[in-house]
DNA sequence: AATATAACGTACGTATACTGACGATATGAA
DNA sequence: TTCATATCGTCAGTATACGTACGTTATATT
C-alpha cells in the first residue's frame, strides 16, 4: 500500500505563493486608498526619495527604491510628464540626470500621506497588533538578508 | 525647538514596501533554481493546478491560481504553444476552455520539484526554523482574511 | 417564449519588472 | 597618454498583472 507524499506542498502553502497573492493584496488596498491620485506604490516610492534625498541620479534612485534602472527610468519618464517630478542633466558627470520632485510632486506627496498609511495598515490589519510586529520583524529580516537578489546588478560582471 | 516626525515611516519599513521586495526576491530566487526550465512562477502553479485539478475552465483556473482572467489566458497561451497544456472546448458549454497538462507538461512538472522546493525553501531560510513556521502562519493568515483582494471580480456588478 | 442578467474568453491599454545590449562618458591601470 | 574597464541612461524584448469593454453563450426571470 502507498501513502501519497504531498511532497511540494499546497500551492497556499508555499512561501512564494502566499508573497505574491500579498503583494496583489497590497496593490488593491493601496489602489483603493489612492484612486483619486493616480498613482501607484512604486511610483510614490520613488517620489519619497525624491523628495527626502532630492539630487540623487537615476541608478542611486533606482537602489534606493529597489527597482533595476530600465523599470526605474519608466516609471520616472511618467512622473515627468505628469509633472510631478524633474530630470536635469549633472554638469559634473555627463552620463548621469538628476532627479528631483517638483512643487506639484511635493504637494501630492502631503495630500497623499493619510491615504497612504492607510493603506500600509490595512495590509497587515487582518493580525492582532501584537502579531503584526511579530511578522513586520521578521519581513524586515528576510529583506535585510536576501536584499541583493531581485534587483538589477548594480555592478556588471 | 522642533522634533522632526517621520509620519510615513521609512520606505523600508512600510509593509508594501517589504512585501514588493520580498516578491522580488522569491521571483530571483526561483529563476536561479529554475533557470533550466525556463518557466516562471506563475506558470509553474498553473501547471501545478492544472495537474491536480485537471478539466477546469480558465475561469477557476484563474481563481484557483490568484491570477485575474486575462492574466491567465495570456501565461495558459505561452503554455500551449510550448506543448505544456492543452485546451479543448467544452461540449456541455460553449463558452468554456478546459485546460489540461499534456503528458510533457507532466514530466516537467516532476523534474522541477526539487528545484522549485529549494526557491520556496530559500525564500524564507534566513529566519531560524521557529521562526520561519511564524512567518508563514502569520502570512497565511493574513493571505485568507483578505483573499478577495487583488484578483479580478469573478462576479460582475 | 421572450428578455434581462450573468458568465466565458478575448482584446486593448497601461504599469511594473527584469535581461541583454548599446552608445556615451568616466575612471582606473599600464 | 592610451587603453581596458566600469557606469550611466536607454532601448528592445518578454512576462506578470489588472481594468474595461466586447461578442458569444447560459441561465434566470417574466
Amino acid at each position: 500500500m502507498t501513502i501519497e507524499l504531498d511532497i511540494a506542498g499546497a500551492l497556499a502553502e508555499r512561501p512564494g505563493f502566499l508573497i505574491r497573492r500579498m503583494h496583489q493584496i497590497h496593490l488593491a488596498l493601496f489602489a483603493e486608498e489612492c484612486a483619486a491620485f493616480d498613482i501607484t506604490p512604486v511610483q510614490y516610492s520613488i517620489m519619497t526619495v525624491a523628495d527626502s534625498q532630492p539630487g540623487l541620479d537615476q541608478a542611486q534612485l533606482a537602489y534606493e527604491v529597489g527597482v533595476d534602472r530600465a523599470t526605474l527610468a519608466n516609471v520616472v519618464a511618467r512622473l515627468e510628464t505628469k509633472g510631478l517630478l524633474r530630470r536635469r542633466p549633472s554638469v559634473s558627470d555627463k552620463r548621469v540626470k538628476l532627479v528631483s520632485l517638483s512643487s506639484r510632486g511635493a504637494a501630492l506627496l502631503e495630500k497623499m500621506l493619510l491615504p497612504v498609511q492607510r493603506a500600509h495598515d490595512r495590509t497587515i490589519a487582518a493580525l492582532p497588533p501584537k502579531d503584526r510586529e511579530t511578522f513586520m520583524a521578521l519581513l524586515m529580516r528576510l529583506v535585510n538578508a536576501e536584499n541583493d537578489y531581485g534587483r538589477a546588478p548594480l555592478k556588471l560582471g
